[in-house]
DNA sequence: TAAAAATACTCCATAGGTATTTTAT
DNA sequence: ATAAAATACCTATGGAGTATTTTTA
């Protein structure tokens, strides 16, 4: 099955006739009683009632039509949402608090930005004495910090070796623990394109 | 684009790696190479991270897996919706009560299975003194009364000149009148697959 | 150098077209 | 007699295969 079934099964369904939907997909009748026929047979189930003036849908029509319609609607949301996504330009916003060294900054974003050339880096001070609020506000998309235990709403991996640790809001995927100055995500905002922790 | 990209790119994002998708999908690797470029190069944009040691999604990728994977979910859904329907027999159960003369069953039978030979017509008496109750219960499809009012919950059209009227529950988008003797619905169960009310 | 993706080409399955027949009003 | 769908047959686009090259860790 393709979308193309969709596509003409929609049309028919939609003009209650072949010729009136050929016309208005720019093929042939015939092209499309053949289309539909495949489909029909692959369902194994009659999807429509052809009368000598057009046809009607058959009760699993109905069925089918109702899904027919949202998938296809589906797949235009799938294609706009992606090139709304590969269109914007792509920042990981990283929030940080005061007791990180700063000279630390450098060999994560060079090593980030060696990974994913594509990603801008925007570093924004966190502001003490709640270094967890940017990330639960959406303010930021990780959270580089100090501290052992992981608050609730977040998740990362405990600073017991290195001087720091990332924070992730729960919802971006990133839950498993990742050495600071590893390639992180990658992102448009970490929070709408379903963000990837490679740990590897 | 096509059901094709979408099972191709998901195969890929999934295996990491066109050599590996395509051996899962029984196609060449080539003929993957190709199709997943036609793919983006449709979208204008690039999904897919060519390491020489297999892919990663880009950002607009991730977005776009995510769509692809409920696109195909929903497909597959349609077909077995679809052929459920199919598979089981049609039924219209209709309900009608005492002041209606059991002579009007016959003209209505007659007209309706001429129309839906494959629906199979179940007359329920329901009783009095609330003969909307089966209706609204999902215990008959339709309710033919002697009314002309239209209760809550239900649609249809008062039986001003007819000596009876038909009663739809809401859900079925059976809103509009109907002479009570032409054909009314094609169906499975009125409810689960989207009632038609031809009132032409 | 080894593993994976990209390229170049060839082939053929099938979507799609044209012409015609069938069917029901 | 008319309008619509089905059938028969043909064409050709593009999906898929094989062989090869390119790339980079």
């Amino acid at each position: 099955m393709e979308l193309r079934h969709f596509r003409y099964f929609a049309a028919v369904a939609e003009q209650g006739g072949f010729t009136k939907a050929a016309a208005m997909l720019f093929v042939s009748q015939p092209t499309l009683s053949q289309q539909i026929r495949a489909l029909e047979r692959e369902l194994g189930v009659p999807l429509f009632l052809r009368a000598p003036d057009g046809v009607r849908l058959t009760a699993a029509g109905e069925v089918f039509y109702g899904h027919a319609v949202a998938v296809l609607r589906m797949v235009d949301e799938a294609a706009r949402a992606t090139r709304r996504a590969g269109a914007e330009p792509s920042v990981l916003r990283i929030g940080w608090s005061p007791p990180i060294p700063r000279a630390l900054h450098v060999p994560i974003a060079s090593a980030f930005s060696a990974a994913y050339p594509h990603v801008r880096l925007s570093w924004q001070e966190t502001s003490l004495p709640d270094p967890e609020r940017p990330l639960l506000d959406d303010e930021v998309d990780v959270a580089l910090l100090r501290c052992r235990w992981t608050p609730s709403g977040c998740c990362g991996s405990p600073s017991s070796r290195s001087p720091a640790a990332w924070r992730f809001r729960r919802d971006t995927g990133c839950g498993n623990s990742t050495p600071s100055t590893s390639p992180m995500c990658s992102t448009n905002r970490c929070r709408t394109s379903g963000t990837r922790c490679p740990s590897r």
